[in-house]
DNA sequence: CTTGATTCCATTGACGCCCATGAAATCCCA
DNA sequence: TGGGATTTCATGGGCGTCAATGGAATCAAG
């Protein structure tokens, strides 16, 4: 598997240390990206990280975008600006700073979620509210669309 | 054959180990997938599993979203997020996680159904609850469209 | 010396992998 | 064609390994 699929919620230690889902390191670890790229999420309270494959959409996101617009620069703030490569130490565990715990609203607990090429990094409770919303507004753009285009069938059978 | 058809229903044991039937694992095992992709029904207590096939039709789906836009991140969050790559272990059993029992209402029985390139798997009871309410829905279907556009199965499994 | 951080080691529980059993389907040969 | 032999499957259990977590030890400074 090369992407990050499913999602793991973990305990911060006393130190603040968590363990990344060793099926993430694996992925990581094929990434071949030394270390954690982590930045807030756009416009959720959580966290986006990854490895070279983030940084390679964030790259192609930035190339399409106007050499000095606005927009660029926006972007490039938010998404380059605002983050941070974090030590991964030998049990696969990172210490997420002051302003990322923050942003996300972070406790002693944290849910990984895999979505492909990145994952993010919630609050447990935030995060199945935000799941909770997500997959309402997923149905409803199924129904919109007439059952087609978003994978699989309507209930038929066979 | 090189799709999931028919049913089966088969007991986990205590240690929540099921057999996927025989007859799925020869698809899979076609498939070239290691590991069988789950996540749950969009609209049913169920889940959806298969191999690249199902992660296919996913993949497709989401690639035809934005990176970075809204709609690419709550897609991702509801069938990547959501979903696992279950082990097959050597007798060709899987583990379902919690939250898979949880969402399908999954006790100590499952049933397997063929849906083609997919299939689902459902708390007996409530398989047998829906297949009668898609029995009834077809044949008024059937009834509506003058036996013309829903092409004749008469309902009948196995 | 004290405080904070990083590396190393220990624990525990879950999971992966191996082998065993019984029942049912298939095969095979008289 | 019938019935025994063989294979396939579903199921059960034991045990080693690994992952998540916690704490100790080492290191870096102020």
């Amino acid at each position: 598997m090369d992407r990050f699929v499913s999602n793991f919620t973990n305990r911060l230690d006393a130190k603040g240390r968590v363990s990344i889902p060793a099926s993430y390191r694996s992925v990581l670890a094929r990434d071949g990206f030394d270390g954690l790229y982590v930045h807030p999420a756009l416009d959720a309270p959580a966290l986006d990280a990854g490895g070279n494959a983030l940084l390679g959409e964030i790259d192609r996101l930035l190339s399409g975008l106007a050499p000095y617009s606005d927009e660029r620069d926006l972007f490039a703030t938010a998404l380059l600006g605002t983050s941070d490569v974090l030590k991964i130490d030998g049990e696969g565990r990172v210490i997420l700073t002051e302003s990322f715990k923050a942003h996300a609203g972070i406790g002693d607990m944290v849910t990984f979620v895999g979505l492909g090429p990145k994952f993010q990094i919630w609050h447990p409770d935030r995060f199945n509210a935000h799941l909770a919303d997500a997959r309402a507004r997923v149905g409803e753009l199924r129904r919109r669309l007439g059952n087609r285009a978003v994978a699989d069938n309507g209930g038929g059978m066979t």
